[in-house]
RNA sequence: GGCCGGUUCGUCUAGUGGUUAGGACUCAGGGUUUUCAUCUCUGCAACAGGGGUUCGAUCCCCCUACCGGCUGCCA
């Protein structure tokens, strides 16, 4: 019977999995997070499972409200939709005091009178002596005289986990087997001299509470998962899946920080990268599907993702490559979703401009942008009117500021009819009546347009922004030169 | 110090007891292009080191080095 209930709930975990991200509001949702939270999801979304989000706020110093907001609107923005509401740690509050007292009248935990200083003297000295530190286990088993004796001098007391001998053992999806022996484990700490409850033991109380079966994190944690597992075992938890992600590290291959270039996800929404590449190409820090394609959409990504092929070395964020990803995105975009895009971070982009005049205009940009804030700066400069040359390459592109060149495109510009093949005729006829060269007569015009050196195709520029817009222009651009 | 992990081109990675160790990004050069970009072609470039096991190790075992985590009344 036992067997078969055995069966039938590691059965049902496996098809419907419940994982959780477990952020912190102590700072925004950085690049680490989002990777994290993005194998949960495509884990649970791949497997019909829930993607749960526990905000772990009892770090009332450092969490603030306002970073809550801010970690799911970044989710939301990724797509990384979770189930349900958010569930806040600082309300499972009941729940931690329970297991606790169940620990204590179990005797599995014990209350330990150690002071913080008399412990760090214990602890310097064992250093200095270059002996492996362990807390003493004097007050593991006291008498229940003893005890009502500590207690009524009203010493401040820690609740420590009576670790068992033995061993702990687990398999990681990623990291493969993993044996600790017991005595390599401090009677940790359970609870605080103020009574409230650490890292570890409220961390599992939640996992549990929330029957999650997947602990899908950082590898930061996997030394902290044998504690863990002590944890569950002595509450007769069942012990969830664990899979920990190598750490994605920034280009000098150290830890991400505020000391790398951007590692907060709002900040690539503000320049402009797609949702879409984000997530492909953090998906392929540590992952990879069986095949040499790396441009996947998303549905692709979940369709292919699977636990045990992610690596166990750490994966440096290269944002050289996150910008090819982006680029091969960007040109595979609809029109209509650039312009969604574009409004999200410009709402007045191009907004005297009819939309037949934007579609052409994105039409031109697409390939040539590596995200979208690319497309709203090299259109913005197409759009407005040059008020103003670099003088330095003014002087280099016409030689002893002759503008023969212009003023012959302007007069040749108000005789002929407007069209493509006119307009491309007449370069011609300018390149062979000034004695130079076809790249030279339109690197003067583009300048004189655009105030630049790149960019689209010169006559599809001149046809969209229309004749009246390019005579004047040149016009003006005489006038400012001479 | 102790414990637990990790190590294939600069970067992301594929791979196998016998391979010219494959792909992608970057970089360099060529082609296409009015320019820039795209696209395309070519090139540079890696099994951390040392011992074993083996006819043969990048792959299996051991050691070393380096990196990371834990060793907190931080999370």
């Amino acid at each position: 019977m036992k067997a078969l209930q055995r069966f039938e709930s590691s059965r049902l975990r496996m098809n419907y999995p419940i994982v959780r991200f477990a952020p912190s509001p102590t700072g925004y949702l950085h690049i680490g997070g989002a990777r994290t939270a993005l194998f949960n999801w495509l884990f649970t979304r791949k497997h019909q499972g829930k993607f749960l989000l526990r905000i772990e706020d009892t770090d009332l110093e450092r969490s603030e409200e306002k970073y809550i907001d801010q970690i799911i609107s970044a989710l939301d923005w990724l797509g990384l939709d979770h189930d349900g509401d958010y569930i806040l740690q600082s309300n499972n509050l009941s729940s931690h005091q329970a297991a606790l007292d169940q620990l204590l009248a179990q005797g599995k935990a014990y209350r330990c009178f150690y002071s913080k200083e008399e412990l760090d003297q214990l602890r310097l000295a064992a250093e200095k002596a270059k002996k492996p530190f362990r807390v003493p286990t004097t007050y593991r088993d006291l008498s229940q005289e003893e005890l009502n004796k500590h207690l009524q001098d009203k010493k401040e007391f820690t609740i420590r986990l009576k670790v068992p001998e033995g061993e702990t053992r687990f398999e990681d999806l990623v990291f493969g087997n993993i044996t600790v022996q017991n005595r390599e484990i401090d009677d940790f700490i359970l609870a605080r001299s103020d009574g409230s409850p650490t890292y570890n033991f409220v961390v599992t109380i939640d996992d549990a509470d929330m029957k999650i079966t997947h602990v899908i994190r950082g590898d930061d944690h996997l030394a902290n998962t044998p504690k863990q597992i002590l944890i569950y075992e002595a509450l007769s938890l069942p012990v969830p899946t664990f899979v920990h992600l190598p750490m994605i590290l920034g280009s000098d291959g150290k830890r991400l920080s505020k000391r790398h270039a951007a590692t907060n996800v709002q900040e690539y929404k503000e320049k402009g990268y797609q949702p879409k590449s984000i997530i492909n190409y953090l998906s392929l820090l540590g992952w990879n599907p069986d095949s040499n394609e790396e441009i996947f959409s998303i549905n692709e990504i979940i369709e292919q993702f699977e636990l045990n092929q992610i690596q166990k070395k750490p994966a440096i964020f290269d944002e050289k490559k996150l910008n090819w990803v982006s680029g091969q995105h960007l040109q595979k975009s609809s029109i209509k979703e650039l312009i969604e895009a574009i409004k999200d971070l410009d709402l007045t982009w191009a907004e005297h401009h009819s939309e037949d005049f934007v579609k052409k205009l994105l039409l031109l940009l697409r390939d040539r942008s590596k995200n979208i804030q690319d497309i709203i700066e090299l259109g913005n400069i197409i759009m407005s009117n040059p008020s103003s040359y670099s003088q330095d390459e003014l002087h280099n592109i016409f030689k002893g500021n002759n503008f023969e060149v212009i003023e012959n495109f302007i007069s040749g510009l108000e005789a002929e009819e407007f069209t493509q093949s006119n307009i491309e005729q007449l370069i011609d006829n300018i390149s062979i009546q000034c004695e130079l060269s076809l790249g030279a007569v339109m690197k003067q015009i583009r300048f004189a347009i655009t105030t630049i050196t790149y960019g689209p195709s010169l006559v599809e520029i001149i046809i969209l922004l229309g004749q009246d817009t390019i005579i004047s222009r040149l016009k003006k651009f005489v006038q400012h030169s001479t």
